[in-house]
Formats: structure tokens, sequence, C-alpha cells
RNA sequence: AGAGAGUUGGGUGAGUGGCUGAAACCAACAGUUUGCUAAACUGUCGUACGGGUUAAACUGUACCGGGGGUUCGAAUCCCCCACUCUCUGCCA
């Protein structure tokens, strides 16, 4: 969530930058947030003060005490019930604003980068770059959810018996692929600096919050009754709450984690003619790096990022574009995001393969995730995250990219992964 | 799942109603001494939110797992919850 200082102190950018995301009541909402800190501010004041004379008299009643001045302490003593009551209507007071100001803050979305364009829906974001070249398929080519049937690599039908839809089952090349290119998107991850991360794949409510899932997407994410815990939907969420609650060094900045987990999303009302196949699933993998930096880096962190992704795709050799998303499309939490998208040469369609954020404080504020520097002040650090990469599109775009009528020929970059080079 | 023990500052750990925001030790940081390192000595050494300041200094309040209660006063007493550990059971 935003800082309620951000918005003090820089009122106008933060009314700009919500305006661009088409945020409603804005205005009112901002003045608001100040108008109920103002309240916070003056009933803490005033409560400090009095609660400070009520712990005045306290001592002197012991003092007292240990004298054997009973009467004078007793007499004393009769003040303090107006104090307690006085003390109590206020802690009330306070501690309403806060929860008030809190609530309402939860409900205020990030504020876009200035480089953010301002627009509505998906139709407004902004292609940055296109890369690779596309195929041309020769005319009896089929969708990727032909092919599988086809080679009998992934079978959908089997997965509705023993779970339901949208749980794949990978059967033996394809069950290999799978593990191919995790392997591959982490061994590259290991190559550029990152360090692996293997989290717990269920998390407590303290991590949905933290990052943002809740209370916003509750329906969303997949939940243990039982034991109250939640199916992650993305390995953001565990590998960016082991830094919650923490201060770290700034020497020790920047943080990079990467991690593969399977995520699983409800995906609750949305599904519809353009999901066929792997193009949504509830359960599926997914290698994710997530950076904590400086605030000065943070930008530079998120380019590198961006190129990093870039770079797989193109070792995938794979036909591209990056997307600089709009205000209307972005996430609730960031404050620029790219989007890669894959060509998909058979259903010809660009697949939205991974989203790279940096959410700047946002993250960090609800995580209370700081840095120390040499000044000995504390600060909130950055997070940034992005998919790097999201399985089943890549490999919905490699079986319909690289088909020919005598079968699939798989990215070199994955033969020593795989031990064969074709389907 | 049953029984028991526990949760205090970066770590170990003391503390059963006022002298405790918290002993002591360790770690860390700064300085002195030293040819360097080490050792010794001295000092600093939690977080949040207020007030105050150009910024500091300074200052108030809260926080000893979380929430509630008793009391003039709670780390300390009472209640509820969460979590951790040990033993037993089960199990990859």
């Amino acid at each position: 969530m935003l800082l309620v200082n951000q918005i003090r102190e820089n009122y106008e950018g933060v009314l700009a930058g919500l305006q661009k995301r088409n945020f409603p009541n804005a205005q009112a909402i901002l003045a608001q947030a100040l108008e109920i800190d103002d309240l916070r501010k003056s009933t803490q004041t005033q409560r400090d003060q009095i609660q400070a004379e009520s712990n005045a008299i306290s001592k002197q009643i012991g003092a007292l005490m240990k004298e054997g001045k009973s009467d004078e302490a007793s007499e004393i003593r009769e003040r303090t019930a107006q104090i307690k009551i006085q003390i109590k209507e206020l802690e009330d007071q306070n501690s309403k604003a806060e929860d008030d100001l809190k609530a309402l803050l939860y409900t205020i979305p990030n504020v876009p980068h200035s480089s953010v364009p301002a627009g509505k829906s998906a139709e407004d974001n902004e292609i940055i770059l296109e890369n690779g070249v596309i195929p041309e398929l020769f005319p009896g080519k089929q969708p990727h959810w032909e092919l599988i049937k086809k080679y009998d690599i992934i079978d959908f039908d089997l997965g509705v018996k023993i779970t339901g839809a949208g749980f794949p089952v990978y059967k033996g090349k394809g069950a290999r692929l799978q593990r191919a290119l995790i392997n591959f998107f982490l061994d590259e991850a290991l190559a550029a600096g990152y360090t692996e991360i293997q989290p717990p794949i269920l998390v407590n409510e303290d991590s949905g919050y933290g990052t943002g899932q809740l209370p916003d997407k509750e329906g969303q994410m997949y939940f243990a009754t039982a034991d109250q815990l939640y199916l992650i939907p993305t390995a953001e969420v565990p590998i960016t709450n082991l830094y919650r609650d923490v201060i770290v060094t700034e020497e020790n900045l920047p943080i990079k984690n990467v991690g593969y987990t399977p995520c699983f999303r409800r995906e609750a009302g949305s599904w519809g003619a353009h999901v066929r196949g792997l193009n949504r699933l509830h359960q599926f993998d997914k290698v994710e790096i997530v950076q904590i930096t400086h605030p000065d880096d943070s930008y530079e962190t998120l380019e590198s990022m961006s190129a990093y992704v870039q770079g797989l795709l193109q070792k995938l050799e794979l036909p591209y574009r990056v997307l600089r998303l709009c205000g209307g499309d972005m996430g609730f939490t960031s404050a620029l995001t790219y989007d890669m998208e894959v060509y998909s040469a058979a259903q010809e369609r660009w697949l939205e393969v991974s989203s790279v954020s940096n959410f700047e404080t946002y993250q960090a504020n609800r995580l209370k995730l700081r840095f120390k520097g040499d000044d000995k002040k504390t600060q909130l650090a950055h997070s940034l995250n992005g998919s790097a990469l999201a399985l089943p599109r890549i490999v919905a775009a490699i079986l319909e990219n690289n088909q020919t009528p005598d079968g699939i020929n798989l990215p070199k970059v994955l033969h020593k992964y795989l031990g064969f080079e074709s389907i």
C-alpha cells in the first residue's frame, strides 16, 4: 500500500498517477486519507499527553506507598478515574482512525511510473519491441491442443479423471519437456546471479496479505480449510514473504532469488473460447525471479530483468514482443510492468508468458521490508518480480511454431536437458 | 492425534506487580592503544508512531508471541488464541 506521507508530500503527483489508471474518485479518496491521518495524529498527541500524566501519577503513588503515606496515595488515586476514561476515549478514536486509514490505503492502487501510458484496457498497451521471426507453417498446421493428442504427450482427459478440468497430465516426452524447461530456466537464472529457493507451496494468511493477494484476490486461491492455508498462485508469494518483517543491511542489496514451483489458480469465472488447451490452467509450472533492491536502483533492475527474460525467449528461438502496460491494464500493486508475449503460430495469437514488474515500496510497505545503510536510518526497499518463465504457453508456442509434417523439432538449447531432439 | 514444556532485544539468557525498554554475556559499530593483525580498554548499540527542528539535537507514547481482562501501576496475575519444542502414536 501507499504511504500517507507519499500522498502528503506529493499530492499532485499521486493524484495524476491515479488518474492515469482511471482510478475513480481519486481526489476525494486522497483528501479523505489526509483528513483521517490528521485525526490520527491529533488524537495520538492528546492521548500521549494524558498517558504521560497518568504514568507520572502512578509513579507518585508508588513512591508514596513505599513511604507509608497511604492516605495521600489514595487521595491522588481518585484523580485517576477520570483520566482513565479520557485515555480510553482517545485511544478508541485513535485506533479507529488508524484502522480507517489502513482500510482506505488498502483500496488505493500503486502510483504508475511516469513512463506508463494512459489507457483503459489491453488495447492501450504500448508495444515497445518485437523480435524474432514468425514462422511460415505448412497448410496442415495444427494448434497445440491437437498436437498433444497426436503425439500423446499431454492428456487433459486423464487430468479430468483424477482431478478436474485445467489439470493436465504430462506424459512421456511431454513430461520430459516440462522437466527440461524447468532445469533450463533455473540454470540460466543461476548463471545470472540468482540464488535458488525452494519454498513451501502452501502459505498462511499473513503471507497472502504481505504480497497483496489478500484481501483482493481471495477467491482466486485454493484454500485448504482444515489448516487455513492457501495454495500459492505464484512463487512470488512465498519468496517475497521470506523478507517480511526483515531489515536487511544495505550492502546485501540487491537480493536476487529464483524459484521453481507449481502454481495454482482457481480462475473463477474467467473461462471462454480463448483459453483452450494450455492457454489457461488451474495448475501450471513456473520459474519466478524476485529482486529486492535499493530504491535508487530499482528501475535499472527492472530493465535488466526484462532483458534477462527476453534473452530466454531468444535462446528458445521464439518470436516475441514486449509491451509496456498502460495505467488501466496494470496490476493493482505495480508501478511499471512489462509483459512479454510469444507468438503462437498455429493459433495465430500472441500469448503472455511473462510479466515483469517494479512494485517500488508498495509491497515493501505491507511487508515491512526495510534496509539500513551507513546512516543507520531504516527505509523501505523496492521489490520486483517476473516470470522467467511460465511453462504452459511456452510449451504451446514451441509445439506449434516448430511443427513439421514429420514431427516437432525442439529448440537446440533444450537438447542437452531433453536427451532427444524432436517429438 | 494424546501428554508435557515453552515463546523476552541480532544471538544466548535473567527477570513473579512500581527502582525494567528491559540485567549479564556474545555478536556488531565507533574510538583509544598497537608496526599490522589480535588482545585490552572506552563508548554506541531495538522498532513504530507523535511533538519538535531547514536537518539534527531533544522529547512523549506504545511494544517482552497475538488479543482481551484485573490494577493507580503488568514482561510479571487471570482468560482466549496462535506458534515452537520434547515424548508417545502414525507416516514418505
